[in-house]
DNA sequence: CTTTTTGAACTGACTGGTCAGTGCAAAAAC
DNA sequence: GTTTTTGCACTGACCAGTCAGTTCAAAAAG
């Protein structure tokens, strides 16, 4: 495990806070992070994180190298942002669809099946994203991995908690193992709607749902 | 300046044959290769392919770096013979798990829960291995893009041959989407799996396979 | 049985190139 | 006036791949 002498140089952070924004409200710092964003995560998709080189994001995002280093302090530091910002939007995504269903008075087995719905949303969305992130979740020894554990218990925090209240409500059998369950919900979605990016892109969203839906409430087996 | 020793016999490597066999039976070079295989498997999937380096490879598995060349044309070719060998592993097991359920006379959902435990004994056994393939399944503009492919294939076509003949003898619905069923339980177990592994490694396969067998018999709603 | 030869397997110092990160002055944006 | 971006030269650690040379067990020769 080697590590290259960082010797850190201090990003000028220090500055104010928020400075002016633009027309439309955001920074232009923010607006270069994002564009970078962009350009690390297809790039990082594709190749892999060691694989992809900081003049690449660069190039890709229409920016000079410097620029990058005067937003984010190093490569990997650049990567951990992304990540916390990608998982963000996900988990935010499948809280609002639950609480959605929720608030419509629909039983736990719907908010499940919105929050597949959501998931596949996203995927469809940000489909590098979600390779990435697969890509690296189970990686050991890296450094931005105990960040990845704290997103990533947070995504399936959300599934977990409409698990329980399920089973507390009597609606799913109280013999299921919430963590376990949980995961394997994840990665019927995460799997199937990757599968379906990769290799069948035609096919619409609604189709893959319904496929999910229909394994997800055990109508594979019996007749019909 | 260090000067090298003159006076030597050229190498010659023309030889074809597969030398003496040693005590085991295997060739020398063989066991090397095993060894290689196993040192670059944990280092890979720890770390990725591009960050790992053919050096940190070698000291692992106790060889010097020229015996890699010696015995692979390069890092990539020794990573696509390792995804090559693993995913056959893989394969066969899924496939005998069928079989073997076949043969007893029992019906597709038996074979479906069969090689669910299959895949998460390979799993178990070869978690490592499982991580790094998850890690580059989806990744584009990789050299050995192709060469998953076709292994990849040949694994899910297991299981959507049992889906199919599932579906033809009346056990499951028609209306399933073999394909998209297939690569959901796949994601299942795979997703299952390496969370079991990765965070509660603890528990018996007894345990997760009880978890997975009760999703995929729709045994999750409705109580008891 | 002993000595010599053979060559596949292995070794590790070395090379040529790559890439993260730096430094900074000038320009642009705000 | 301040913040942000640019452009580009520069450094040095790092690394895939090479190759001259060594090892050793088994085959051939004596």
């Amino acid at each position: 495990m080697k590590i290259r002498h960082p010797r850190a140089r201090v990003p000028v952070t220090i500055g104010t806070m928020e400075s002016s924004t633009t027309s439309g409200g955001r920074t232009r710092r923010e607006a270069t992070r994002q564009k970078l964003y962009e350009a690390a995560v297809t790039l990082i998709a594709e190749q892999g994180f060691s694989a992809t080189t900081v003049d690449e994001i660069a190039e890709r995002a229409g920016v000079a190298k410097g620029t990058v280093y005067y937003n984010f302090a190093s490569k990997s530091v650049l990567f951990e942002e992304l990540l916390r910002h990608g998982v963000g939007l996900l988990t935010a995504s499948l809280r609002d669809a639950a609480e959605r269903a929720d608030r419509e008075g629909r039983g736990k087995v719907d908010a499940l099946d919105a929050m597949i719905r959501a998931g596949l949303v996203f995927i469809e969305r940000y489909p590098s994203f979600t390779q990435l992130y697969v890509a690296e979740l189970w990686r050991t020894n890296r450094a931005w991995q105990s960040t990845l554990m704290v997103v990533r218990q947070e995504a399936v925090a959300v599934v977990e908690g409409v698990l329980r209240d399920g089973v507390a409500n009597g609606e799913f059998s109280d013999e299921i193992d919430v963590q376990l369950t949980a995961a394997a919900l994840v990665g019927m979605v995460l799997v199937a709607a990757l599968d379906w990016q990769a290799f069948q892109p035609e096919r619409s969203l609604d189709d893959v749902h319904a496929a999910l839906s229909r394994l997800l409430q055990g109508r594979v087996s019996g007749h019909r």
